[in-house]
DNA sequence: GGAAAGCATAGGACGATCCTAGGGTTCCTG
DNA sequence: CAGGAACCCTAGGATCGTCCTATGCTTTCC
């Protein structure tokens, strides 16, 4: 079996011409290097050097294996160099998962950050939908994602809090919005929900469902989007109205509803922003870095948490 | 210490999703290659798979590391094949076809030749008559060979013309040589011919039946042997007059028939030294090898001839 | 909730590697 | 030309690495 070692004995024995003068520079013992550069010629079928007495002669065999085996090498030390450099954040990928209106909060911003401190490096905030962040979490494909959740609790999933925002009604109906928002008009309402959080735990739902349960009314949403965006075009145009953070909001009304404003809910909820990984998971240092960068970001908009 | 072996127990297991499935496929216990995995992670001092109950799942190092270490494997394979075509010349037999005349022009020296740059090589210089070259060269058992030919034709064979050398008329009778010889002398002499070219194309034998031909006799050779050394000797004891080579007459005249001499032919008359193979067949390095050195002995002899 | 899939660990067999000690050959030198 | 230096080889033993089987644990699927 050809092995990196023994090219290495080849390459000291061929520079030398010596087996003695190898094993010095590789600091074996000469009978070691000399059974090496055996192995090697066995291993290939053939005679690399002609003992002549004193010293050793390359083949030209050895000629031709030279070059080859020096860039066999040189390839490992480009591997392993590679390595280094992605372990010390100087090259590679990122991968960080981030879903829904946390997108919003600490999108751009955080791949600035993380360019900055690192040019070289490639980011990749993944998170369409929330199912495929969750499932992507679970099979291990994601480290570590930054969401907005309701609840601290999942199987195998580990929730760190670190802000919180509050959710406000957006209408295009000034009327709608001269006075906090309380359950029972909520229940009244004709809503555009987007799916910003976490699973089913979707805080806003739950909230929804919450109050919807108090009035005795069934769920009222009217569309179903992906995305906050459009659910916030879709207030703009007056088709419905929707409940978002407020950060969201004011970020997204001027952009995408002109029109629009917004008011509080009576009383105050909140969706929480938090880190989530596998539980028991050891944190690679990029997925750490995007996590103190994601939440430093989050934080300077959001209401803060102090993190457990 | 980083090793081939675990550079491939990485690859068959980031391809495969699956150290079980990387055992499979490298014909390995599980424990043996999740050992070579670990062991390569330990040695660059990074995580390049996350264990997640089923399966392993790649981490961005792993992504980096991965086109490096195809790129190692890949150089070790270009220099085991580098090796191994070398290897050929080293230990292997080189056979060559060397027909007739051309065996004096490059037969010795030419060995001399290979086994200068290898040494330890065996060669084969194949040729006791030309019918038997022609059906080693047919049948594929011979790439190539040296011949002299008169035409630069045959089904299935490509001739590659490389020098020429002119005929001349050798005796052992000194009045005969006094001018040159014409087709009606030649008609006249009673001749010895060796087979010293291709098949019955041979140029000498042709040149002979146009002269005679012209002068309305039937061919007059008077003597048939395998050999020119046989026919130079027969020459030398005035048995009979021959036409060969001058070359061929400059170095067996002296040593076989020191009373003999060789006068021009008139018109002159020229045989061709040619490269023989299989049309269409691709030469493997050995017989590439035997047509350069061939063809260099040939033309410090004979007038080069432009290869096409 | 049990079966299946898949990784980790443990312990032992075997082979590779590396060392020291000593023998042989070539080449230089007095 | 004899002795020594340089250099390679062989031999034998200690150590390390590799690979296996057996087994336990976790996740996933039915």
């Amino acid at each position: 079996m050809l092995s990196l070692h023994q090219l290495r004995c080849f390459l000291a024995t061929y520079e030398h011409g010596s087996l003695t003068a190898a094993a010095d520079e590789l600091g074996y013992a000469q009978p070691s290097v000399s059974e090496q550069v055996r192995a090697l010629e066995t291993s290939l079928g053939v005679q690399l050097f002609r003992r002549v007495g004193r010293g050793v002669v390359p083949t030209t065999v050895a000629d031709t294996l030279r070059p080859h085996a020096e860039k066999v090498l040189a390839a490992v030390e480009e591997a392993r160099e590679a390595v280094q450099s992605v372990k010390a954040f100087e090259t590679g990928t990122i991968r960080f998962g981030m879903f829904g209106v946390a997108r919003l909060y600490a999108g751009a911003g955080l791949i600035a950050d993380v360019l900055g401190r690192y040019p070289g490096v490639r980011v990749e905030l993944v998170g369409q939908n929330s199912t495929e962040v969750a499932e992507d979490l679970r099979r291990g494909r994601l480290e570590a994602a930054m969401l907005a959740v309701s609840g601290v609790e999942s199987e195998g999933i580990t929730i760190t809090p670190v802000a919180r925002e509050e959710l406000v009604y957006i209408s295009a109906d000034p009327t709608r919005l001269t006075s906090p928002v309380t359950a029972r008009r909520l229940a009244e309402a004709s809503l555009v929900m987007p799916e910003t959080t976490w699973r089913a735990e979707d805080s806003t739902r739950i909230l929804l469902r919450q109050m919807l349960h108090e009035t005795g009314r069934n769920p009222q949403t009217r569309i179903e989007v992906e995305d906050v965006e459009t659910a916030v075009e879709l207030v703009g145009l007056g088709l419905a109205d929707s409940v978002i953070p407020r950060g969201a909001a004011e970020q997204l009304i001027p952009r995408l509803a002109p029109g629009a404003g917004w008011v509080s809910l009576r009383p105050r909820q909140w969706d929480t922003f938090a880190i989530v990984h596998r539980t028991g998971a050891v944190l690679s240092p990029a997925a750490r870095l995007m996590i103190e960068l994601a939440t430093a970001r989050i934080q300077e908009i959001a209401e803060p948490l102090a993190r457990s």
